[in-house]
RNA sequence: GCGCCGGUCGGAUAGCGGCUAUUCCAGGAGACUGUAAAUCUCCGGCCUUCGGGCAUCGUUGGUUCGAGUCCAACCCGGCGCA
């Protein structure tokens, strides 16, 4: 079965280094080479660089990324978009001979490559999701009883979102399918896990924001929302991307001040991290380590991959 | 020193004399199958056999069947006047 690399965390453990400096070790071993390939539900986006930590090109330092800057961030990116273009990715970097190495933090995108998850075949109805988002979830809930009790049972009763969803693969195909993760698994998988002690975690957030302001951040905002040609991003749209771009769209308008934002910020990217780890802590397969026991991880690697 | 205002959970805040002391934030735990940096849930004084039990609104007294709420004194903080 193809070897492949997961190198997973909560954001600012310094994923990013970590594998560019795995890949470079791990040349020439049972593989020519090694690709990244990111798993970032936001560095996908054209243009949201400094707010995502967006790996540079000299930080690459000739290791090859994928799945960066891969959607117009006006248009929502989804799970299945990346899992089939990731997918892709990696038949491609196999048949060059090369190992692939799934970087990133966010969960449910490594989990669809990792775990070959299988998604019903109803694509997002903008229409439907616009009418029943005037629905109170209390009704929503009720709809999907009637229709579906099997996913009703199981569904969270006051997301709106997951409700709407269930609704929409409904009115397309009937039923909301059981997930069927049954089927055999496509790679033969190492997840490597980096662990922080939230002491650290917590500093190099707070420490990661000052430098990303430093480096521009805010005026990266600005130009989102209003670039020198053609119409920018909605602050609606930049709110909905969440974290430093949401608290950004927010002082921008003036909705608060660059206190308020950075202090804000400060604990929702501690909020995010932790449930990055919440996800990650369910999957008992994941190796975790410090940053700083690199040998013992690149050891592990080459192990796994001879 | 006098006058006024205030003291309720880590912070902020609600609370006509009556039922289970409210809400927000921070903190903790968790969920997640096409928005996942999104979205959502639970906990939150102590004890618990999970049914409940015992507390608690600066302190001490008092009024009352009943006090976070009324009264008095004291302590602390803010403002004003000296």
């Amino acid at each position: 079965m193809q070897k492949l690399l997961v190198i997973l965390g909560p954001t600012a453990s310094g994923k990013s280094t970590l594998a560019v400096e795995l890949a470079k070790k791990l040349n020439g071993l049972h593989a020519q080479a090694c690709e990244v390939i990111s798993a970032d539900s936001r560095q996908v986006y054209k243009g949201l660089d400094i707010g995502t930590g967006k790996i540079t090109q000299k930080e690459m330092d000739g290791v090859v990324h994928h799945m960066l800057d891969v959607e117009n961030p006006k248009n929502r990116f989804d799970i299945t978009k990346y899992q089939k273009l990731a997918k892709q990715k990696i038949e491609e970097i196999l048949s060059r001979g090369h190992l692939p190495i799934i970087c990133g933090g966010t969960g449910f995108y490594i989990s669809s490559i990792v775990n070959n998850l299988s998604f019903p075949p109803v694509p997002p109805n903008k229409k439907l999701r616009e009418k029943l988002s005037k629905y109170s979830t209390e009704t929503l809930f009720e709809k999907l009883e009637k229709l579906d009790p099997v996913r009703a049972s199981s569904i969270d009763s006051k997301n709106k979102i997951r409700l709407i969803r269930a609704l929409e693969i409904i009115q397309s195909i009937g039923k909301v399918p059981q997930n069927s993760n049954t089927e055999c698994l496509s790679f033969d998988t190492l997840q490597i896990g980096i662990e922080t002690s939230p002491e650290k975690l917590k500093e190099n957030i707070n420490k990661r924001l000052i430098s990303r302001i430093k480096v521009g951040m805010i005026e990266e905002a600005e130009k989102l929302h209003n670039p020198p040609t053609g119409k920018g991003l909605s602050w609606k749209r930049m709110e909905e991307l969440g974290l430093e771009y949401r608290y950004l769209a927010y002082y921008l308008q003036k909705k608060i001040t660059k206190e308020e934002m950075i202090t804000k910020l400060q604990t929702e990217i501690w909020h995010y991290a932790k449930r990055q780890m919440t996800w990650f802590k369910k999957d008992k397969r994941i190796k975790w380590f410090k940053i700083e026991e690199k040998d013992d991880i690149i050891l592990l690697c080459k192990r796994a991959i001879s």
